[in-house]
DNA sequence: CTATTCAACCCAAACGTTTGGGTTTCGTCC
DNA sequence: GGACGAAACCCAAACGTTTGGGTTGAATAG
């Protein structure tokens, strides 16, 4: 009995070759070429024959037998924090839709946010003899981009930035900016900031622009308002729970450098008794589609993730083609909802420090 | 100049072989063969010299070429609707981490759940020669499974099931049961189910599964009472608000099959002046990270989603082997939390219908 | 002393492409 | 009528492995 797991052989050029009784290099040369090298390989009634007995039976190229070949295997390697984050999960997603476009193909793999899985990570796609590589995990300070340059790897940043490379990032600090005028705007004086991890440059920037943009305004955002967090739910909510724990008097307004992290801070702040949007103003970042939907709105910079991804593969391509490219950063935009629109006059009526 | 992009060429067996003075297949034999086979092909020492030469110059194959001679790529492709979904995401990082065991890589691509685009996708997989295939995405009736079969290509199912073939999913009418028994036992007798796609096992089966017990418990769940609904937080928000849109009785709890929709029906109940746990309670499904950390904390039934995606590798690995296997449903636990735990007694006291 | 066996190798073909360079067979030009 | 050029092909090597089958040379059995 033949096992389920064995599958038809696929057909190739020798069979398309030997049914038409040409040479198989002139059927590769019709299928595969430009139409420059195509003329002047076969007649255009040879190769029409070729194209119609290939898409009859079914031909398509043995992917693997034409990267030995050229030496080129059209993957691309993605490396993200986790897949489960639903904001580097949005961008991968932009970056199958781009890669899909130009035929590539793309494997990705989880990172945890972990140095050693990262060159664990990048060294198992690089033994897949990946083509390039896009980092969606960069840490600040990370050695493993130097060494990619050293080895000639071609790649590119995402997500994250790293000063001297390519990247392809939200305009974090911009996004942080806005979220200062906002604030300030509403009447705010108080405020802290959940800064998320300090290896991120999308915590870090966020919350420069943030204090930048504060400080220009004339506020002051003092150094322990600013709580460095994990950037899921459980951050925000311990990062919550630590300012409510703080002595003295407590802000009128929290932005967090992530949306989830801002959940879990609302939901500390709720569970101190608090009334989100009304005794206290919280605003997010990425402006996932949770935010609009929760029970009390989310007010959120959205970040264009998808095409983030998508600018990431097309950066990519650049570097692989030997070009230099410059850094993007994608232009971030204010959504106002519930969770921050009553304004500091509400905001102050009544925070009790628990 | 040289571009950026050029790499140093990898060491290859011939290099290795030509350093050494023996023969390419002794080099191959003694690094790629099982040591049964090993042993016999060269000397202890030759043997020795071999490995360490190969880990000095780096010398990792190119799996291109391996699978041009075996015919085996070591790829799996996995299909799944969105890996923006947190769920999908969270058993791909399960498949990822089993596939790395095992020494397989992971394609993944997002089906959008949309017939033609799996299709699509499947060929674009099979044209890259995948091994196998793992399809999270498979709708009831579609046609794609039985193409598979006919085309002999191994594969599995993950997340949603399909009579007569290999999945790995949650027990999810198991799930809905202990929903029913929770709401019952917490003294709800009027209840709405907030159904999900009726394309997708998932939510077919936890709803027939709450139907089930509640039938004998004694209950009775109106067919007006079931809505399909999209599975993400807008459309739970849409069904919520249709629910409150109805005349009549309306509802002391409703089970929503998947958190996202619960969190959006939690938005729709909150919008019409409702307080989740007194007025209503609610409950979802998959215990995403998210639920326990919502302003209200919300009831659901967990779903081992790592364990379903790390399973769907196992059991593609023996499908691939030839071997029949049995679809495995993975246990569900229920988490009561501050969304459902009032019971039917404070949610009974006050739902004004809009 | 001759077979036989075994360890330790080598040989060469094959997997499916791509590609630099032929070789025919025409038609055209001078 | 010979040279030339182009069109339409063919040839063969190469990419890096794997693998069924050699070939040695020495040790052992009978």
């Amino acid at each position: 009995m033949e096992p389920t797991g064995r599958r038809r052989a696929a057909v190739t050029l020798k069979d398309l070759a030997a049914e038409l009784g040409i040479h198989v290099s002139t059927v590769s040369r019709v299928l595969h070429s430009e139409s420059e090298v195509a003329r002047g390989a076969a007649s255009t009634e040879t190769a029409r024959r070729v194209r119609d007995l290939a898409k009859l039976r079914g031909y398509s190229p043995d992917p693997q037998a034409t990267s030995l070949r050229t030496r080129r295997t059209r993957a691309i390697g993605v490396i993200v924090p986790r897949l489960s984050d639903i904001v580097l999960a949005t961008m991968y997603e932009g970056v199958e839709e781009a890669a899909a476009e130009s035929n590539h193909s793309t494997f990705v793999m989880n990172s945890h946010d972990d140095l050693d899985e990262q060159r664990r990570k990048a060294e198992i796609m690089l033994a897949r003899r990946v083509d390039g590589l896009i980092l969606g995990d960069v840490h600040a300070g990370s050695s493993l981009v130097d060494d990619l340059v050293k080895r000639h790897v071609p790649f590119v940043l995402m997500n994250r930035r790293y000063p001297g490379f390519p990247s392809s990032t939200c305009d974090d600090t911009g996004g942080g900016r806005l979220v200062a005028d906002h604030l300030w705007s509403t009447g705010h004086r108080s405020v802290a900031i959940i800064a998320g991890e300090t290896y991120a440059s999308t915590g870090v920037d966020r919350t420069a622009g943030f204090v930048e943009r504060w400080n220009e305004l004339g506020g002051d955002v003092p150094a322990d308002r600013i709580l460095p967090s994990r950037f899921d739910t459980e951050g925000g909510r311990q990062a919550g729970e630590e300012l409510l724990r703080r002595d003295g008097e407590a802000p009128t307004a929290v932005f967090a450098v992530n949306d989830f992290a801002a959940i879990g801070a609302m939901g500390a702040f709720r569970a101190a008794g608090l009334v989100v949007g009304q005794d206290i103003a919280v605003v997010g970042f990425n402006d996932t589609s949770l935010a609009a939907q929760l029970p009390i709105p989310l007010t959120s910079v959205r970040s264009p993730m998808l095409e983030i991804g998508r600018s990431a593969v097309g950066m990519l391509r650049r570097v692989m083609a030997g070009e230099d490219v410059a850094s993007v950063r994608h232009r971030a935009e204010l959504f106002v909802r519930e969770s921050s629109e009553s304004g500091a006059v509400g905001a102050r009526r009544g925070l009790r420090v628990g």
